[in-house]
DNA sequence: GATGAAGGTCGACATTGTCGACCGCGTCCC
DNA sequence: GGGACGCGGTCGACAATGTCGACCTTCATC
């Protein structure tokens, strides 16, 4: 394989530090962040800048990212063959289950949200398309790991960091949750990653029958398990039915 | 000015094109479209793609755009400060006026949705953050194009299509209408980009005064306008109350 | 008004991306 | 079935290209 482009990976180096860093950067912090000559950095950012996916602060000089990548993250959407699938049921699922309901896929070492449908109430809810989520601590995420070889590996290799007091962090505890949710063909996140916050989500295949993405619901812990503590198989039905929905309309064919 | 990256350039050109075309694009398509050797569109996307920036189909060996341009487009918003300063303003706008809430700023030759607040109601609606509306026609760009000297030479300069009968096409009359959006300080859009929606905006002036966005909301031209065919005072109002208050959060001082 | 650090420019250098010919594979059509 | 086309992808020579570090201007600080 021949060399990658060496201006690009630069290029996408710098935008990965501004999306990651909360604040603008200036040109020295960019340049010795990634150990650039100034003049370097300068040249990318300029030109990152006149295709709009930097912009900078007329009176500070500072760098943030730029409107160019919202506008094609928003094409990305347009184009994506899964949430298009997804979308008409993944509503279904909201309605019918009371909670958010999302559809996440492997990306890098974890979840991207590409569709949020709100709970079905007036309360006042972000929209989470185009963040990321863990794999594994999130249901979404151990559903990818559980039936992905590559969100496996990413999942077993990477660091599980400790969310709340009930993420599942040693090596053997996660790979028998992985066989668990093998088992039962559905995964859940019992307050492992946001505390009071429970989850659960099932994995959609394509019409090769390998595992593209999985959808899920997300709620307070007392709505989601009843009395007991035990996750309300009413809501587990709702999931897998509509990640079997969405696989039959990708062309995965019936189970 | 030293010259820009060419390699950049192309990439971004790359990914336009991708964005642009409805359907996946192959090697061959990209590199001729863009006039590039089949080896150099390759190297570019091989880069893209290793980033994250470009997927590409396994059994078709098409590219569409990846998953990475989401993630960075979210970042985006988190950074946008007139987005974060307007969240509050616009949930209210959307309630008060009982329409869709929207916020738009200049980009290219068009306006940049960056917040979108659904009708408060239970009808189903698509999120149009990310998306692109014309500068002519709509209230969002006509307040742009009124006030912002960079928005008009482009809507000046710029192509202003005919979306329906209603569309304000001729130099003069756009010229006239900008006008009378200064003498009022808000703008309207009746029908002239889709049929049966009306919308109201006006601008949001940041802590030098300067245009820096405009906010607005659209609906039914039945619910937006009264039996008469007037626009609604009441819609008015609120919309100007709306972006003043973002204005003043902004730093713009009182009017 | 000296100082330092910021963003930005410049020009020499050789690294680096580019180009067009070439490869292997699948498909379509004789 | 076989040849020819078109596809995505590779290769290596060449020089155009991006890179580097010294330098400039400006601004805030002391």
């Amino acid at each position: 394989m021949p060399g990658p482009i060496q201006s690009l990976e630069r290029a996408a180096a710098i935008l990965r530090l501004l999306a990651g860093g909360e604040r603008r950067l200036g040109l020295s912090d960019v340049a010795s962040s990634l150990g650039l000559a100034k003049g370097t950095a300068h040249g990318i950012l300029r030109t990152l800048q006149q295709e709009g996916f930097v912009e900078q602060d007329p009176v500070s000089g500072k760098y943030q990212l730029g409107a160019e990548l919202l506008r094609l993250g928003n094409s990305f959407l347009d184009v994506h063959e899964l949430r298009a699938r997804a979308l008409v049921w993944t509503d279904d699922l909201a309605r019918s289950s009371g909670e958010s309901a999302y559809l996440g896929v492997l990306h890098q070492q974890g979840v991207l949200i590409v569709h949020h449908v709100f709970r079905p109430d007036d309360s006042r809810q972000v929209l989470e398309v185009g963040a990321m989520q863990p794999l594994h601590s999130t249901a979404l995420g151990k559903v990818l790991a559980a039936y992905d070889p590559v969100a496996h590996s990413e999942a077993a290799e990477g660091e599980r960091a400790a969310l709340t007091g009930r993420t599942v962090t040693s090596a053997a505890d996660f790979e028998a949750l992985l066989d668990l949710t093998r088992a039962r063909g559905w995964a859940a996140d019992l307050e492992e990653t946001w505390e009071g916050v429970a989850s659960i989500a099932a994995p959609v295949y394509d019409r090769r029958r390998m595992p593209v993405g999985a959808v899920g619901i997300s709620g307070a812990v007392e709505r989601v398990c009843d009395d007991d503590g035990a996750i309300r198989p009413r809501l587990v039905a709702a999931v897998r039915d509509c990640a079997r929905a969405v696989s039959r309309d990708l062309g995965a064919g019936r189970f």
